[in-house]
DNA sequence: CGAGACTTTGACCGTAGTCAATTTATGTGG
DNA sequence: CCACATAAATTGACTACGGTCAAAGTCTCG
């Protein structure tokens, strides 16, 4: 039975993500109208990249998942975060090898952050959102740096709950996530096969539950812990730690 | 013999660090004067946090290596980056467990980066210097989480030579480093043990010389494929990928 | 010269990777 | 609605990269 999969069925997530992703309800509706007008869609697969003429450009993601990658010249792929409705992220000209580039997981829908950027609290909002996402860089280098393989699973569908929660993904605990175990792995830093193995540890452990797409944390408390999870701004504590350890 | 060591008697690098490091030259005596008036000296070992009151601020290195990390709750350490003059970094409160703190590698000189972005052209180069820290955030990601310990060292030390050389600290291709193996274990996301063999391995492929704080790197070309190393913005070749390999 | 901080080494272990084959979806055309 | 092709998830066997422990060996410096 398969776990996670899916790579292309989930892009419908809903247009309201914005009224409790990033904080920009009581814009006034002429600029929302504006704003829409930018919304761009991007098929599964495709890679998003900067029109050749405008340098750059920043975009708001509206719905879908986008990884953003980078491909090493002897084909090892490193994920580097992962940016659902409400982030925001910065897009560069090329997509190439070597640079970092943006690869849509599921359909996507994209706008213009710069048409958002219009009042005071649309743009201090955004500034959030990039900064969030930068913290998230941090806690990304935490979790391959010094994390093991079961860590990082539980840190990293810990993460994605809580993110997805805040925008209201999440129903009765349980959240889709468009991702395959290859994705899994190259965020991770892991093998495939080694992801796989994690996955029915914790599975068989009880601590959650997992396929077709859909996955349900249990435990959450405990499971911060096991993980070295820290929510945002508080941190939790973190077990082992003295030698060989098994479990 | 020892390979590294002297963490702490490398901090005199030098004043002109502006010179040539970010491209600060041509601004007013004035600014000048004020700006060197905020520089404060922190010794080896002490973290960097910012004043109780003033809630967050922006450095920029003078003199002497900072490291930017974080504690896991049981012990584990990740060194996020490693500062050097020119850098510039934002200062949280608090740097306890859980948060990003900065620590004094070496004697240090910093400044407020307030005092010196008062130009443009100031002003556009602190942007530029940040752009580059998060830049250097990916490779990081992409150095602990695909690349193996010998590609992890010398992907790192190449860094570190070229951003010493572009701000003058490199002399007939050597260059002084101020860090414990331990610190560079926990950068890279290995152990102690593992770092001094892989250091050796290397020493004994004659790919480089390291001891006393002085690194030279051999063969820079061959080493960049090997480490699968961009210098910025050109990204270079990387051998194996394909079973098992020996070396 | 002794204490403490670093670096080295050796022995041994285990987490995670590689290969390759199998099973299970998912999806498509008839 | 079924056969087949393809993508994704699993499994088993075996390997190796990197970790842990513990005991030297070196430096540095007061």
């Amino acid at each position: 039975m398969p776990m996670m999969s899916d790579v292309g069925a989930v892009a419908r997530e809903r247009r309201s993500a914005f009224d409790g992703g990033t904080n920009v309800r009581e814009v006034d509706v002429g600029r929302v109208q504006n704003f829409w007008r930018t919304v761009e869609r991007v098929p599964v697969g495709a890679s998003i990249s900067a029109d050749p003429e405008s340098r750059k450009r920043q975009i708001v993601v509206v719905s879908g998942w986008i990884a953003e990658t980078r491909i090493l010249p002897d084909g090892r792929r490193q994920i580097f975060a992962f940016l659902l409705p409400g982030d925001v992220a910065s897009v560069s000209g090329a997509s190439d090898v070597g640079s970092r580039g943006l690869v849509a997981l599921t359909n996507v829908e994209i706008a213009d952050a710069a048409a958002l950027a219009s009042g005071e609290r649309t743009s201090a909002s955004i500034a959030d959102a990039i900064r969030q996402g930068e913290e998230r860089l941090f806690d990304q280098i935490v979790r391959i740096g010094r994390l093991t393989a079961k860590e990082r699973v539980l840190n990293l569908l810990l993460e994605l709950h809580d993110r997805l929660e805040v925008i209201g993904l999440v129903k009765a605990g349980a959240f889709r996530i468009p991702l395959t175990q290859e994705v899994f792995a190259d965020c991770l830093g892991l093998s495939v096969v080694h992801i796989n193995r994690t996955l029915q540890q914790l599975r068989r452990e009880g601590l959650l539950t997992v396929g077709r797409g859909m996955v349900t944390l249990h435990q959450r408390h405990r499971l911060a812990a096991l993980a070295c999870y820290r929510s945002d701004s508080d941190q939790v504590g973190c077990e082992r730690r003295t030698g060989t350890s098994r479990d």
